[in-house]
DNA sequence: TCTTGAAGGATTGTTCTACAACTCCCTAGG
DNA sequence: CCTAGGGAGTTGTAGAACAATCCTTCAAGA
């Protein structure tokens, strides 16, 4: 006999259930490329050609054009018409503007964060510790891995499906901006202690400080990034 | 005989150019889709069959399709595998999640403000005189449409486009949930001379007062249009 | 009566082929 | 050096076909 309580708990239910191996081709194919195009296989600039990955993924070009549409909006890709598809390229107004959207999202939710303990934090702390971890390994590819999980699950603690899902595109898209740069040592060492300053502030429920803590370590990061960007570019006109 | 500061110039110019009557036959039906979509023509949760719109609007099942996948990331459109896309049924939570969101975005956007002048502003004025306007024909209708354009042009402040983009989605869906409620004049009502207050505060560079009235104001839209979703849920089970 | 399972039609997911529309590159001509 | 135009190659769209899945119906069994 189903109690009242059990609504909730079934609908959860159906939903897991429902999505667990509920994936249609194209969002398959949309899986691999996406993880090509983060790994930084694919340099910024590159034309994904329909023929050719047609030929390699043994999918038809209507199944793979979804998979595009899936990664253009979710900014891996940018669609030109009667052009293609390519790894896009960010340029420094580029990185402002993510940075500008990262410092609201961001700061805004550590300032309302209330109620914490250490359970909720718990997703926060491994992140920092794979953070160390890596950082112990030279591991600076994995260094970043662990960075960007730090943030995402910090907006995380605001519980809402939206600011997740606006976040992760803004990861995502920076994540194509620290490949274009060679030094990544040099760009993720200093988060991983700061990161850790963060969690401690936000332990010790300090939130208001936290968010100022953040507030300019994105600056910094910000500039940081700018400043390797430049770098480069007269490297490499 | 280019200078140098022509070839900014001249790039603007041709992707000016270029993006003027340049659309795909997905983006055009995309077009047409949304604007049904937005004015309310499509009730919550009506399925787009796609046999029925291929007959209609004289295109392939392909296009079609991509004109659903750019609606659906939109948030205008929900799809299920298997089942196809509807107009999506918010509930009480995703008021809250939009709510959250567009506080977070809209106040610190405000907050970060400097260097306003009539210029800049000048979209805003249009914007609430246009709703004044409305309200005095009694066209609730256009109110909210005149609401709308305000708090965009609001962020459109902050020059991000990623922040304008993500602005313009949760509008747009915020709307899907206006539609689905009965009473525009008591929802669009109050928030016409409140524009002009905000309005007023922001001209006189108060910009941190106009953010913690924003914030107000924004708590109070989010409960009314909450109550309003309350009742129609009881008389409508 | 309620649950379970199978059959069937209807709709979406995917592939394939064909052709139109467009971009890009190259070359001839001014 | 610049411009116009032609051709090759790629993307955009259409349409038909089939596979996979969902939903409804209905009958058999507990």
């Amino acid at each position: 006999m189903p109690e009242p309580t059990d609504a909730a708990w079934l609908r959860s239910v159906a939903h897991e259930v429902r999505s667990f191996d509920r994936s249609s081709t194209a969002e398959r194919v949309a899986e691999l490329l996406r993880s090509r195009v983060i790994e930084g296989d694919l340099p910024p600039g590159t034309r994904l050609s329909e023929e050719q990955l047609v030929e390699v993924l043994h999918v038809s070009r209507n199944t793979l054009r979804e998979a595009f549409r899936l990664l253009t909006h979710e900014g891996l890709l940018v669609h030109r018409l009667h052009r293609g598809v390519f790894v896009p390229e960010l340029d420094e107004d580029d990185l402002v503007d993510l940075y500008l959207l990262r410092r609201t999202i961001e700061c805004d939710v550590v300032r309302r964060l209330e109620g914490l303990d250490a359970v909720r934090l718990r997703p926060l702390h491994d992140a920092v510790a794979a953070g160390e971890d890596a950082a112990r390994r030279g591991d600076w590819g994995a260094a970043g891995t662990a960075n960007m999980r730090f943030h995402q699950q910090l907006v995380a603690l605001a519980g809402s499906r939206r600011i997740d899902q606006t976040t992760a595109r803004l990861l995502a898209e920076l994540r194509l901006a620290f490949h274009a740069i060679a030094v990544p040592q040099r760009l993720h060492e200093p988060y991983v202690s700061r990161n850790r300053a963060l969690l401690d502030l936000l332990t010790a429920g300090e939130v208001e400080q936290a968010a100022k803590e953040l507030e300019v370590y994105l600056h910094d990061s910000e500039a940081e990034l700018r400043s390797a960007h430049r770098d480069r570019l007269r490297r490499n006109p």
